[in-house]
DNA sequence: GGCTAGTCGTCCTTTTCCGA
DNA sequence: TCGGAAAAGGACGACTAGCC
């Protein structure tokens, strides 16, 4: 129960009920919550959250079975979800030997996160099969639960996947889906640019560039609003290659301004082209690779590339 | 039928008091 | 000092009756 849950992260924090209420709702309605005598507002609930330096997802997990040697659990998990952050794996073999998964004790929550952990494992090691059949499972433990950061990131593993497999439309349901379920929710800022980000790749796959524009516009003002960025990078360069689907060339120029990429050094070369800056444009096209085999899956660039390499290629 | 005011019940919250 | 119990107030939604 969530009162449960308030009540082992105040004392992880080392907080009194006195500390953890002061100026969000009296000691006493504190001490009501954490006994489960009363159900709080979700208002309530987001200060509590904050002030306990973890998420609403966290304290409105399901907790049946929580008790306290889960928190023992629970601080392995965050240990190992802060070396996989890093980009270390190593310890994550010796924790799947535990299989704390197969516990009784265990929460559905919980639980999830280590076949995340697994799944991202098993991708750092390019076994695919393992890492979608652990993305399958965190997915189907963590939907007992509110969604969270959690879910998100084991959907957008399984979602790549998809689309490696060529699966986009499939993929385009699920993202769409749950984009929907937590756009009403005040807080996973950074799941819903995650998730968007994604939509606006498969758009981009299926060939339909103006909804991407139309996504790429509503993913700028999330950002500015939500005051979260990601992935600014690659998301310019999709609105880079946007708007030379669009012949918008004033905004191409400002988006491959300061070319570091290959394709934005191809489309730099195009913007060029386009503006008429020929001996510029031969220049910077002597300077791209003429490997084009990564291109093959991208029929706008390829269709760029081809144009410019008829019209100036030879000179 | 639609609007408004009054009533009632529930939920959320606070205050006060008390015990360990 | 910390935490629990009881009582009470305020806000809000559901329901009903009266009026146009």
């Amino acid at each position: 129960m969530i009162g449960q849950r308030i009540k082992e992260t105040r004392h992880r924090n080392n907080l009194t009920q006195e500390e953890l209420a002061d100026g969000i709702i009296s000691r006493t309605y504190l001490s009501l919550i954490e006994k489960g005598s009363v159900q709080p507002s979700t208002n309530v609930l987001i200060k509590l959250s904050e002030r306990l330096n973890c998420s609403l997802n966290d304290l409105m997990s399901e907790t049946s079975n929580f008790r306290y040697n889960d928190v023992e659990v629970f601080r392995e998990i965050v240990f190992h979800e802060y070396k996989v952050e890093h980009n270390d794996f190593s310890t994550i073999p010796e924790l799947m030997n535990k299989e704390y998964e197969k516990a009784d004790e265990i929460s559905s929550a919980d639980c999830g996160r280590l076949h995340l952990l697994y799944a991202k494992y098993y991708r750092h090691e390019g076994d695919a099969l393992q890492m979608i059949r652990q993305a399958d499972q965190s997915l189907s433990k963590l939907s007992n639960n509110v969604i969270n950061q959690f879910y998100i990131d084991a959907l957008l593993i399984k979602t790549a996947y998809l689309v490696e497999r060529g699966e986009v439309t499939e993929v385009l349901d699920l993202l769409e889906d749950t984009y929907a379920m937590i756009y009403p929710m005040n807080e996973l800022n950074l799941g819903k640019l995650k998730i968007l980000f994604e939509i606006i790749e498969c758009y981009y796959r299926k060939e339909q560039y103006f909804t991407c524009r139309r996504l790429i516009d509503k993913y700028v003002d999330l950002e500015r609003r939500m005051q979260v960025h990601y992935k600014e990078k690659e998301l310019g360069v999709l609105s880079a290659k946007v708007a030379a689907f669009e012949n918008d060339f004033e905004m191409l120029e400002r988006l491959v301004d300061q070319s570091e990429t290959e394709e934005l050094i191809l489309l730099k070369c195009y913007n060029l082209y386009k503006k008429g800056r020929i001996r510029e444009c031969v220049e910077y096209f002597k300077s791209y690779p003429k490997n084009t085999d990564e291109l093959k899956d991208d029929p706008l660039m390829l269709d760029i590339y081809n144009e410019l390499k008829d019209k100036i290629g030879t000179l």
